[in-house]
DNA sequence: AAGATATTTGACATCATGTCAAGAACGTGC
DNA sequence: GCACGTTCTTGACATGATGTCAAATATCTT
């Protein structure tokens, strides 16, 4: 067998910059082949479609986001971890310059437009598996506090209505670039969630 | 002069369609040309490009919505002004086979991926303007109720607040299609805001 | 050393946007 | 009434994207 000439997870990582940057229907596959220094056949003979490509890159990033979140999540007062939450999630999405957006947003909304063409439908699903993932690590930390006596409402509900709140602010990312605003809306979303104990 | 052989507003509502159905970048002139029933070259001629186009075709629909929210939002108490907001929302992107979302939100995380592009921070001004004119009738909403002793915090933070909800509810939407979900996320959302007033 | 196997490479087909020049149709002024 | 000018229409063209494929190439294995 004749070895890659390239390094499999560098090309998934300057793909993923890539994408991230500048949206997925924004990238060609010749603009990473380039980065890359790759042919842009041996892309696809490697990966597949341009598509698959962008599944792997995000998978990737999807782990290393959760290990980082789960961090975030996992130390100090109910508030305190609520508050590194929406620290992170809003740091992530205003990272680099421009702010490079919530890729999984931005992915969900860019890919969900063609409807059910198989791999796009792969993409959906990588999208909110990582969304109720997030989800879930939420809960589960509204659950403790809850145990704590730090929180006295529906974990599940109030879990569910943080995430549609992130998703909500990396829409307003988008639309206006706002950070002070986004972190605002944060602050006072937990401070909803708590029933402003402590506040 | 010569007179133009298509009606300027049915090929703007027919191009909207097309967009929201299938995305923007998913979406090609010739798609729209043939069923207008009119040559490619005359969208050119008579919108500039395809992001014009959109524009335009974005800029009808949007003040349309205005118009029916500020409907929904004109009469009841100020519980039923929100539920009824919140319905007219997840109406608006659960509407279509399938659902076609929510094309602010769409729109804006699909052109807002390249970085200044001139034509798409047009686009992104209409995304935001749209969003902003949103706040601002839900804002007057909750002032109003404030002022009938339906509402004691603060206005702007809690319209900012809902306003993130429904942006976070159009991704959601897109990535788990449960309608149910959405409307119990919304109704919690209420109850927050609300202070669980009457609930 | 030779063959099997996977990778690389470049050519090709197809379809997208956008430009342009030439042709066509209507209003206007003489 | 007729020629002119202006706008719309039409088709050809340039460019660049995705995706496929066959031929060439380089390594591992036997």
């Amino acid at each position: 067998m004749r070895p890659r000439e390239f390094d499999h997870d560098e090309v998934l990582r300057i793909a993923f910059d890539q994408f991230w940057r500048n949206g997925v229907r924004g990238t060609s596959l010749s603009d990473i082949a380039r980065d890359a220094g790759v042919q842009r056949g041996s892309l696809y003979n490697a990966f597949g479609s341009k598509e698959a490509l962008f599944l792997q890159a995000y998978e990737r990033y999807a782990e290393d986001y959760l290990a980082a979140l789960q961090k975030a999540l996992g130390a100090g007062s109910l508030r305190k971890r609520l508050t590194a939450f929406f620290d992170l999630t809003i740091g992530n999405f205003r990272a680099g310059t421009p702010p490079r957006g919530c890729p999984t947003t931005r992915g969900l909304m860019e890919l969900g437009a063609a409807e059910g063409e198989g791999l796009d439908e792969d993409a959906r699903q990588a999208f909110a598996n990582l969304i109720s993932r997030i989800t879930a690590l939420v809960q589960d930390t509204l659950a403790a506090g809850a145990a704590r006596g730090e929180f006295d409402g529906n974990a599940a509900a109030a879990a569910l209505h943080i995430i549609t709140v992130t998703r909500g602010l990396a829409v307003l990312e988008r639309a206006f670039g706002n950070e002070p605003q986004l972190r605002k809306i944060a602050a006072h979303t937990i401070d909803l969630v708590l029933g402003r104990k402590g506040s």
